[in-house]
DNA sequence: TTGGAAGCTGAACGTTTGTATGGGAGGAGG
DNA sequence: CCTCCTCCCATACAAACGTTCAGCTTCCAA
């Protein structure tokens, strides 16, 4: 279905349509798009739509397919696509869109978006495993998994959050300039060191002494938002 | 409209309606949630919903209003109602729907919601450039503001995923269990530096080199992921 | 007791939705 | 020429939607 290049047949309706409803999903959700509205953002009937994908549960299914190949494809060509000029603006205009569709597919509930999310965190589990580049460190904890999870939830969540980070920036960050000023921002919080080390360590403490007291008896999950602003 | 206390009245049909609308909205979206849906939920009919909130749009906001309202609430409460026991219980009780509705309401797009986003940027910023209490170093970032708002996102962002984090870490993370997982993985993940000081230079030098070399010429924000896996 | 407001219901209306259907334009092969 | 096939469009229709409306209780004040 899908060329290891660039779809050299993308000009297609069949493909103008994907390009739409993946647009319409990522901005006005599963339920939100219509297929009217597919249909006119891709400049073709309602009637062609549905002749090429049968139903939008069909459509969404497409979208799904799509996503997780183009996914998959562009990181298997990210490797030694890295140095062709080009590539990376080729990459991106296919990319961002299924990345923007992918982040809203993860709110609204669809497998495909959640197998992603999977299989990102299971990459980067097994790369913290795995022996590691000079310069990275191994991670220091004993829950490589949920530390990986964190991690990719972390990355994940910025492109959910798109829409305020870019109002709170002041910049899309999409565009080189938001997204730098963005990266520029985690990379101080990964890099920083916020409580000094005994305050770290009260606060591992008392994450144990909860856990040891029976999740303090009543239910108290409700402040589960955590390192937010005080402790 | 609401008291300083736990609503007293929350047994009304107006309150059910309300509650069971919070609800709906946030597991179906603005869009799919229906006011027969929202009824059904509430036990009464639909006339009901009509007649108490005129449309959906005013039932949507008197949502807003409502989540805007307990947020306020139960941050100012929280200061002194820490040592009271069962206000935790209480508070998580009328909290977490509020907050899942809210997080569903930012990918939505909600007037409120961005409102709290930008609220909470705000207040971590001002937390940051104020004197911190011992234990808590200042932000080593020359962008208070874009500091802010990455761990504003991240914190958001762990609610706007709480499906998928509660699925990859094996407990929902809106229980003591999962949440004081997610919370350590978190910690781990703040508290760790995964790059060598070296290799932490290199990449800052490398953000401005390509600032400086005007975003690589190309439009080349695709790769805006940032510290995903590997450098 | 009477009256009226408030809480609440069920049935209806018009619109929008996803989907089904019939048919037309244009080339390929016989 | 005809025929088939693919691509494509306009319309039709049932279901679901938000919304309207007339009427039923319940309760409290006059």
């Amino acid at each position: 279905m899908t060329e290891t290049g660039p779809p050299a047949e993308d000009l297609t309706a069949r493909a103008r349509i994907r390009d739409a409803a993946l647009e319409m999903f990522a901005e006005h959700g599963m339920k939100g798009a219509t297929f009217r509205g597919i249909a006119e953002a891709a400049g073709v009937s309602v009637g062609l739509v549905q002749h090429h994908f049968g139903s939008k549960q069909e459509l969404r299914e497409a979208c799904d397919a799509y996503a997780l190949d183009t996914i998959h494809r562009l990181s298997a060509e990210k490797i030694d696509g890295i140095g062709d000029p080009g590539f990376l603006a080729r990459a991106m205009r296919i990319d961002l869109p299924v990345r923007r569709y992918l982040a809203r597919a993860l709110v609204d509930g669809s497998p495909a978006a959640a197998r992603v999310f999977d299989d990102l965190v299971d990459t980067t589990e097994t790369y913290f495993t795995a022996p590691l580049p000079p310069g990275v460190n191994a991670p220091a904890t004993t829950d490589v998994h949920g530390y990986a999870a964190a991690l990719v939830a972390i990355t994940i969540g910025m492109e959910v959050l798109h829409e305020h980070l870019s109002r709170v920036l002041g910049a899309d960050t999409f565009t080189p300039e938001g997204a730098l000023r963005l990266r520029r921002a985690l990379f101080d919080v990964f890099d920083d060191r916020l409580l000094s080390p005994e305050l770290a360590a009260r606060a591992r403490a008392a994450m144990r002494e909860y856990e040891s007291g029976g999740f303090g008896r009543t239910a108290r999950a409700g402040d589960g938002a955590p390192t937010e602003e005080g402790p």
